[in-house]
DNA sequence: CAGTCTATTCAACAAGCGTTGAATTTGCAA
DNA sequence: TTGCAAATTCAACGCTTGTTGAATAGACTG
């Protein structure tokens, strides 16, 4: 049988510890919870990755840099299309958001657990300073220069406000906690991330032309 | 001496767990970090409110009352300005966040501890689902209702994902996490509390508008 | 000052934790 | 088949965890 797959016991303590740290953090997870999710023994992933917080950054990393070179693919694409133009607010943010949405449409659940696990990092004001500046910074920098040359005349201030929110919007949107599902009883899902991106899209420029136009 | 405060010790522990917690997660915290932060025996954080769980209860609804009060008291006050017309967007988005301003600017860090322990919760798959239904959802209901009135032609669907991005971008500016600091090289602060709200509101009115204007 | 209740500490427990070294199985090349 | 290295399990360690019952100190009342 084993009709699913035949993954590597290696790859399946990867795949469980994805899920399990974007649910329950890394101190909520411990080594027999990830042996136990990927039937294996509690030694494996010691000998395979080291110590918990080895584990831990090998699941980060595993996604990280497909992750951003998709990322950092889109925006030159965005860029060249535009020409000699600034880029559109709008062209910007799609191009922020799209890798994310394409990540989750692959179906691959892995993808899901992985940027719950984004989530998780961002929200966190100790994991953040730990893992963000090393991994994403050089990227979201070049987001922001872009925006810069999208808004001219708009303050440095204004625009890494507008961004933290930006940056707000997509972490919730990542966490998938399935609390808009409850408030919106059904009609909106935290799976959905089409009608996320869709609708984040105009949100957010509106939010940046309206807080950058008051700049000096 | 002891020129500071006197406050008990079960309101030492209190204090302590909240800061704990709202920086490392329910799970990354011991009753023994919170006793030795209180200077108090590991026991007596038991003896005052049960078990683990039951601690990081008596955090979060220390303050909850006291902010759901508050966010309610300014939303009739809004309400009630604006007389038989109804609210603009502006209105009741500066009603939903003023008292985390307000909150913050007591000066009393406990406030601010609280208000990044609550960023911990909404942004957790687990926790959100566990504390928030019970407690802020019949206000959260009310602010959504506010909206609608404040939409008209707007469809449900486009409310709540623009709730859920101003609820996003809420909860990574409690969060506190520095990054923004860091992004921004300290030109802007995550504990900059006014400037935070200051840009949110035109930032999300502005979102509100563009997207509930393309409902059928 | 005796008595009583509350607050606090002390000491200890059983269970669970991450980690490791040795033993065993598996996969593969010669 | 033998030999060897990688993968995996086994068994156990020292330590930390949350929790508890008994002992002590403190506050207040009569």
């Amino acid at each position: 049988m084993n009709t699913a797959k035949s993954v590597s016991k290696r790859d399946r303590i990867l795949d469980v510890a994805e899920e399990l740290f974007a649910l329950h953090g890394f101190d909520g997870v411990t080594m027999r919870d990830i042996a136990n999710g990927a039937q294996v023994d509690v030694a494996l992933a010691s000998y395979h990755f080291g110590k918990k917080r080895d584990v831990f950054d090998a699941v980060f990393m595993r996604r990280a840099d497909l992750l951003n070179n998709s990322r950092r693919k889109v925006l030159y694409a965005s860029k060249e299309k535009a020409g000699n133009k600034p880029q559109t607010i709008e062209q910007i943010i799609e191009a922020f958001l799209l890798p994310l949405k394409l990540a989750q449409e692959t179906g691959d659940p892995g993808w899901r657990h992985y940027l719950a696990l984004l989530a998780y990092i961002m929200a966190s004001p100790v994991w953040s300073k730990e893992m963000m500046p090393h991994i994403y910074d050089k990227l979201v920098i070049e987001f922001i220069d872009a925006l810069r040359a999208a808004l001219p005349g708009a303050s440095d201030e204004h625009i890494y406000w507008c961004y933290h929110y930006l940056s707000g919007a997509l972490t919730l949107t990542l966490a998938q906690t399935g609390r808009i599902d409850q408030l919106s009883n059904g009609k909106c899902l935290s799976t959905d991330f089409d009608s996320a991106y869709e609708h984040m899209v105009p949100f957010v420029a509106a939010g940046f032309r309206a807080v950058c136009k008051n700049s000096d």
